[in-house]
DNA sequence: GGCGTGACCGCTC
DNA sequence: TGAGCGGCCACGC
């Protein structure tokens, strides 16, 4: 099932430190799905809550918000980035403030 | 099983 | 920076 895919997609966001932020490229890079970045997408609209999945930690490639910014989803991923401590600077975020994964450690949390 | 769709990406200008 | 464009591919009809 390719359900299968949204787990790996979930289980991979979920890894992404407080204070941080991923591309969508990145995660999918990371689940195992190079190029599949809007598969990503996708997987985090299915996130079931239950999950807590931190959605709001992925952007896109250019460190913009992926949300058109004024709509009610780009507001709250603002608000929650902000309350992490990430510099947002016009729908953008500072390249210090983006996740730089330890493969080892994925490696071992992922059990690929 | 073709067709439109999308929380994207990378390259150009 | 920002905008435009083609390419990608899983999903729902």
């Amino acid at each position: 099932m390719a359900a299968d895919n949204y787990q790996r997609i979930w289980q991979t966001v979920l890894l992404i430190p407080s204070g941080k932020v991923a591309s969508y490229g990145q995660i999918a890079d990371l689940a195992g799905l190079p190029g599949r970045a809007r598969l990503v997408g996708k997987a985090l609209g299915y996130a079931p809550k239950e999950l807590a999945v931190p959605w709001y930690r992925v952007l896109r490639s250019d460190r913009s918000l992926a949300f058109a910014p004024g709509t009610a989803d780009a507001l709250a991923q603002r608000q929650l980035l902000l309350a992490e401590g990430v510099m947002l600077r016009s729908n953008r975020v500072a390249n210090t403030d983006l996740w730089q994964p330890d493969l080892a450690e994925l490696l071992f949390k992922l059990q690929y």
